[in-house]
DNA sequence: GTTCCGCATGAATCGATAG
DNA sequence: ACTATCGATTCATGCGGAA
């Protein structure tokens, strides 16, 4: 199998029309925030922002898979005091182009910046909206399972009465537990809150998600061979962890800085991968990190 | 200072009508969310939830003191494999009202039930909406601070000479830091997302939410003499906090089951406290305990 | 190996001041 | 008045090098 990383210059309103109907199968993306990295993006304003992004949205909804899922990390900046509602918005209109929004999980920045301020605390979350085409979209729970908790260890020692038996809920919604019937696992599924903190390493480009956020989602709603979109690829961190993880990616970016250093990471990888046709490719994760 | 629990059987749209203008501190409410709890509150349908609740919002704007705040705890629902948009439908309508949307709070549930669906991940955390009517509403953030984590520990002994001094970060956000200012701090600012665990005391009742998350509300947004609401008393655990931390309160009910067993809990502390009118308050708090 | 320690950095926000 | 710029404030984390 050759693994391709395809990238693109240019704005993603024009570009993604070069990419096929129904041919992707995760869509990641962190696109820039209203009126956020301004320095770089030239910052789209908060009033603009549904309409500049929606025909890009119509686009997604054209090269999703049925089976795929789009995956929008984002927030609301605060404007005079409040929070804006451009989230929100669209999410409406969203679902008026056809998508459907299925779930919200949470990011929580554990390492969230510092300040100080009289009327609010530091802000450490961000959302990770989850939008599909259809209700039978693809996900691969047991690729994403974490290692089960201190708490099992103590609780499955002694066992009280009622975690022998099932214990239904007292709110009367059916649900119920058997606390025994964690005896002997080593892991357990996830929830939809994500504690990961904001990269600080020593390399010279700031990304604006950590590896550990597409990576989670790619596990999740991807298997080896399947193609990963980032319409706003940034520093490319979801094409890179999509490589890594051996899936196919497509990446858009309007910045030629950003463009290129890109591709001078993708590139030797692809070549080198190319050569490698007939070999192990357990080797491969290492020979990409060398290359990095 | 005689401190009055004042609760009241009916219906919110029409009890809040007895509730004196400017003259509440801080609304904290979980409101029956769409379609749920049908077997208790009947069960306002997702189609008309907003309609339903924005005749009681607006009264709620009315009775909030300038300086006030209002905390929502409400999540939508998933129907169909999607979720609904009320939520977003009730702010932006909120806004019209005139209200400000100025933060959204998540609560972190650590604790969260456990399940296993095909298509979805646990739910661990609920949104609590900030609303307030102007920006210049009461804040008491020294009241929540939190012991500052174990970094500073080692960081503050041996000081480097950049942290001596303020180093302006390198991006030109224009941010910097002096960290010789955290010495002798034992305590830092929260964040906007809350970790505490849902209740699972021995109470007969099951509380829609833990009595820590009004507290940190009740702490942040009052003082000691202050007037606290809740429209959706339920089991009265925002009204019992209340009282616990020397806060006025108001509840308002429609089921009588329910009004009755928060009569029963708050009366007696009610009438303790009027024979000890002229003693000290320290002793407050166990005799609540002890009454309870 | 393992732990310890130094250190750079991160989608921020407000109020005052200047144009 | 209304907008743009500037200075002030503040934590926790992972990495890399040292012990």
């Amino acid at each position: 199998m050759e693994l391709k990383t395809e990238i693109y210059l240019g704005d993603s309103r024009d570009e993604l029309a070069r990419i096929p109907t129904d041919s992707v199968d995760l869509i990641f993306t962190s696109p820039p925030y209203a009126d956020q990295r301004k320095s770089t993006y030239g910052g789209v304003s908060v009033d603009d922002y549904v309409e500049w992004f929606l025909p890009i949205t119509k686009e997604l909804l054209r090269v999703l898979k049925p089976s795929g899922t789009f995956i929008l990390n984002i927030k609301e900046k605060v404007v005079n005091g409040e929070r804006s509602t451009y989230v929100m918005e669209l999410i409406l209109e969203m679902k008026k182009q056809g998508w459907l929004w299925t779930e919200e999980f949470i990011w929580h920045k554990k390492n969230c910046f510092p300040g100080k301020w009289s009327n609010r605390f530091r802000d450490a979350w961000e959302r990770l909206l989850q939008f599909n085409k259809t209700k039978t979209f693809n996900m691969y729970q047991d690729a994403v399972r974490v290692p089960v908790g201190d708490w099992a260890k103590n609780r499955l020692k002694n066992l009280s009465d009622t975690d022998k038996i099932r214990d239904n809920a007292k709110n009367g919604s059916g649900f119920g537990k058997n606390v025994s019937n964690w005896i002997g696992r080593e892991t357990v599924y996830p929830t939809n809150v994500l504690h990961l903190s904001t990269e600080c390493n020593n390399k010279n480009h700031s990304a604006a998600f950590p590896e550990g956020l597409p990576e989670w989602f790619i596990k999740l709603f991807s298997v080896e061979g399947d193609t990963i979109l980032d319409p706003f690829m940034g520093s490319g961190t979801t094409n890179i962890v999509a490589q890594r993880l051996n899936r196919h990616s497509i990446g858009i970016e309007i910045l030629p800085e950003y463009y290129e250093m890109v591709r001078r990471i993708v590139e030797p990888v692809q070549l080198t991968l190319f050569d490698l046709k007939n070999e192990n490719y357990d080797s491969f994760d290492e020979r990409r990190y060398a290359v990095r």
